[in-house]
DNA sequence: AATAAACCTATTGATATAGTAGGAAGGCGT
DNA sequence: ACGCCTTCCTACTATATCAATAGGTTTATT
């Protein structure tokens, strides 16, 4: 199940591409807007600016603000950004130690199969795309 | 992430289907072929059992057994079973109260549409497509 | 009667989730 | 220079879920 983490975030994102035109857009702003406790969006936005997804300014005008147009983010990496790894089962994340049951292991592939699926569906699909509803 | 709870209710389907042909097999065994407590296994079973998943015979010479064909059991099924929902947010279950934002809400068609996927993968495999991978 | 097994109720420790609190640092307008 | 606004940073907390354990009761077979 996905967190809210990961929900908010997208829903941010989204926000933040509609207002583009406005510059820097204050988090309260933001938080008004999606009915999202402005503390608890701040530790979101905090991963979303040191991965650079956006871009922070400080002060009186100041507030969030894209780095890249909306065409250029990939939901899957949102997700992954702020969600972890969105592998079905633990033994397919990325940090996982090799399972010694592997060659044995009768649902390994079924899993494997299912992380494909969902990679290639959220790795398909854009902020644009998201907000056009072209997908 | 899909928990241990709906792996290992997976795992003790296929060990169970591959011992048909040995009649009740008490958990005992299946604990130790799969590596995975009795206890907590008990729990498990306890839910296949309730749903008519499989059946439990008390006593000496007692154990579990399907009810069905492997090739009657829809994999998706015993995944939600044993973990609930598969909907990939909580908006999504089948007990959720209505979204008021329903309407405006741009990510919810993303959500349906994977979980439109999942459903149609999980639910597109039986336990004997697992066992002899044809899938 | 002894034994072996499922069945049942309750409890625990660890971890993750969702959110809160308070302040420090930085940028802007007057 | 000063005050204001807003991001940025560290720490804390309550709640729920997960994974597992413990101990006992009932039922069937030999």
């Amino acid at each position: 199940m996905i967190s809210t983490k990961a929900r908010y975030a997208l829903r941010v994102m989204i926000d933040l591409a509609q207002h583009t035109a406005d510059g820097y857009i204050p988090l309260k702003d933001i938080a008004n807007r999606q009915g999202i406790s402005e503390k608890y969006l701040e530790i979101i936005l905090k991963t979303l600016v040191k991965e650079r997804m956006l871009k922070g300014l400080r002060g009186k005008g100041g507030g969030y603000m894209l780095t890249r147009a909306p065409g250029e983010y990939i939901i899957g990496e949102i997700i992954e950004l702020t969600e972890g790894s969105m592998a079905p089962v633990s033994c397919l994340t990325p940090d996982a130690e090799p399972c010694p049951k592997k060659e044995d292991c009768i649902t390994l592939r079924l899993w494997q199969k299912y992380d494909q699926i969902t990679h290639d569906f959220f790795y398909g699909i854009t902020l644009e795309d998201l907000i056009n509803g072209t997908y």
